[in-house]
DNA sequence: ATGCCGAGCATCGCTCGA
């Protein structure tokens, strides 16, 4: 399974360079963030006639996010992060898609720091962190991804001492994101290329996409339902013209136990954390990097998703 | 400290993003 993130930064403006990488890559599940488009002017018909259901949360001029699933109508599960009715900013969509329930999430960026904005991006962290550890404990297969708009370590950014006093790299959000990588989750591209150096967003600004002066800001974290097989940063669409300042981020995605596996964690009181190599699958060494096979997917979860309101 | 880019809109100048 090949599951993405982008920022698309107006799913209007973009939407021919969206449509074509689709096309290009496959994904069969997308996660879109800053949409800047009220949800029935999101672009239904173009993404459906390329295969894809969709399940958009939008709002005029700012933000918005949405799930797409080539081959299903994501089930909605959440249409806001649970934790303040106040908050009315669209910002979080969960769905399940064939039995794996997705969070696609837009966090605030917090500048300037400190202040109102900054206070914001730190409650909304702590919202998402306990509504993290909720679907971890859930035991489902459960794919987090989305803008975090966090640089998780001074090795995420091409020259931190720049960028020291911005939101991004502050100590809280870092912690924030920390603490949420310590209930469990993999951070994709961390752990399965820890050597390699990736940035996912490029400001317009001071030639910063030239000089390859980028970020580390979009992150899929994976449950432990799912081994990590590979992952990518589609940079050359960073490079095109009239393109989002960030670039899609990839993950390749192989489930890891049977289908009854993790109602089995729950029975067994398994605690948190990183699942024990001898009970993860035999590794795939020789596995194509293609989409698993249908009949390798865990089995559909509907009956289960569809019915429990995790807002509440 | 500022504008730098790109975009929206209470549009020809401001705000916002990151």
């Amino acid at each position: 399974m090949r599951v993405a993130t982008w920022n698309i930064n107006n799913v209007i403006r973009r939407l021919d360079l969206l449509c074509s990488w689709l096309e290009r890559t496959r994904p069969d599940v997308v996660a879109l963030q800053e949409l800047k488009t009220p949800t029935q002017d999101f672009p239904l018909q173009r993404l459906q006639a390329l295969g894809y259901g969709c399940l958009a949360v939008g709002q005029r001029t700012w933000n918005g996010v949405a799930l797409l699933a080539r081959g299903h109508e994501p089930l909605p599960v959440a249409t806001s992060l649970p934790g303040d009715a106040q908050d009315k900013e669209a910002r979080y969509v969960e769905a399940a898609i064939n039995g794996v329930l997705f969070a696609c999430l837009y966090l605030p960026n917090g500048n300037p720091q400190p202040g109102p904005k900054f206070d914001y991006k730190l409650r909304w962290f702590e919202r998402l962190r306990q509504r993290a550890q909720a679907l971890w404990e859930s035991g489902q297969p459960v794919v987090l991804m989305g803008d975090w708009n966090v640089v998780p370590t001074d090795a995420d950014i091409y020259k931190p001492d720049t960028w020291r006093d911005d939101a991004l790299l502050q100590p809280q959000p870092r912690e924030a994101f920390a603490a949420i990588l310590s209930q469990g989750w993999t951070d994709a591209l961390q752990d399965a290329r820890p050597k390699d150096r990736f940035f996912t967003f490029w400001d317009y600004r001071r030639k910063r996409w030239e000089r390859n002066a980028g970020l580390r800001i979009d992150h899929i974290l994976v449950g432990r339902s799912f081994k990590v097989e590979n992952v990518g940063v589609d940079r050359e669409e960073r490079g095109r013209d009239n393109a989002s300042d960030h670039a899609p981020v990839w993950a390749e995605l192989r489930p890891t136990r049977s289908k009854r596996t993790p109602l089995a964690a729950k029975r067994t009181n398994e605690p948190d954390g990183p699942v024990p190599a001898k009970r993860r699958a035999p590794a795939a060494k020789s596995a194509p990097r293609s989409a698993p096979k249908s009949e390798e997917r865990p089995e559909p979860l509907s009956h289960y998703n569809a019915k429990r309101d995790f807002t509440k």
